[in-house]
DNA sequence: TCCTTTTTGATATATTTTTATCGATATATA
DNA sequence: TATATATCGATAAAAATATATCAAAAAGGA
């Protein structure tokens, strides 16, 4: 266990989580890896070998005890020790994200979001808070964040994650289409839904010259 | 130009491609590929590398084009050629992505969505239609719609999925965090973005722990 | 009890992706 | 005009990642 884990890996691990808690609400006790990589579509030994970095739970002609794997890639996670977050930027879909509950079951707690537009600020969605921008520091140091969710429009997010470093935030999630300058000791993680969509579209271009 | 172009490649274009778009709206005529790399931390033989698959606009000691460039990337992409998609699940996700315009900078019009929710049906968004599940096949085939974005809970993702093969959709977009069971010639992009959470807080974690 | 089957986990091989090296080319300058 | 330099694009080397093979372990039936 604890073995040096591959980017690609810790891609897969909450791929494989959710899987494995719904087959375990269906009832599923006991599940091989070839099962689980048929599920998904991957090679049955990387399925092991993804799967070895995070638990021992594996039996011969048994396979994986469901609900020991799952606790034991939430433990390698890291999803039982909740970090606080705020979002920047209470458009649609900082709303949204501020609005979803489902992030706690990943170890992520959005406090509050924070927002130029004055007509926001004292607003809130489900009973959490949108802040004028003003706000931020005292609520970092009271709560203590420890991310920062970017969902501002892409001119301004750099100038965010800069406030964001200035106040102390060493890791930022950022949803705006652009890249951003920070110091080295402050990681960020981008989520670039155009990439996404160029693949997709990329493969369905490629599908419909094929006809 | 048209080498085979890797995965990871693709992924990376339209990153480029936000860079070159900001870059030129700056006033910036001409960019090297060591100049791309060094801002988004990237190889400059990789940026050269990738680039070479969608443009020939590199010239010796002069560097890239930032118009032609632009231009052949969107062009290599098929941002031009805009396809129509309609979203499933007018949820807090849906909603954010139906009224947010900015997809069709990257080729992709949203035209309608669709909710079981009878409170749902007959809204709208931004002057985007928000229908009743019935309405689906008439949509489709009206409107030559090549994409299905999914947005439901996980547990109907997989029933959605299968209405939208049997109307015939050729790729979805799925947000729902399961993985999706379709025929061989249906494309799948899953967004994941627990996935991207956990790399994020794997990161964090072991800074914090180093410490 | 012994054999067969399934499955794990380790090791070895193959493939993909990234990074380094190098010659060729275009520009600027002396 | 000749020379220095930045940059591209191709090829080669290195690193990361994925897949295949195989022995050992456990379960179930003959």
């Amino acid at each position: 266990m604890n073995k040096q884990v591959s980017k690609r890996t810790l891609y897969r691990l909450p791929v494989y989580l959710s899987l494995l808690q719904e087959k375990y609400q269906e009832g599923v006790e006991y599940i091989s890896a070839t099962t689980i990589a048929n599920l998904l579509g991957l090679n049955h030994v990387q399925v092991r070998k993804d799967l070895s970095c995070a638990s021992t739970a594996g039996r011969p002609k048994v396979g994986y005890a469901t609900d020991v794997l799952i606790k034991d890639l939430q433990n390698f996670l890291d999803y039982n020790n909740a970090k606080n977050a705020i979002i920047i930027g209470a458009g649609d879909l900082g709303k949204a994200l501020l609005g979803y509950n489902g992030f706690t079951s990943y170890g992520l707690n959005i406090v509050a979001a924070f927002d130029n537009n004055p007509v926001l600020a004292g607003t809130s969605v489900k009973e959490k808070p949108i802040f004028a921008m003003e706000k931020l520091p005292r609520v970092m140091e009271n709560m203590n964040v420890h991310i920062g969710i970017i969902t501002t429009p892409a001119h301004t997010a750099q100038s965010i994650a800069d406030i964001l470093v200035k106040n102390g935030i060493k890791a930022i999630w950022n949803f705006a289409p652009t890249s951003l300058n920070v110091p080295d000791d402050v990681i960020v993680q981008n989520e670039n839904m155009a990439t996404s969509l160029a693949i997709l579209s990329s493969k369905l271009n490629e599908k419909l010259k094929n006809r």
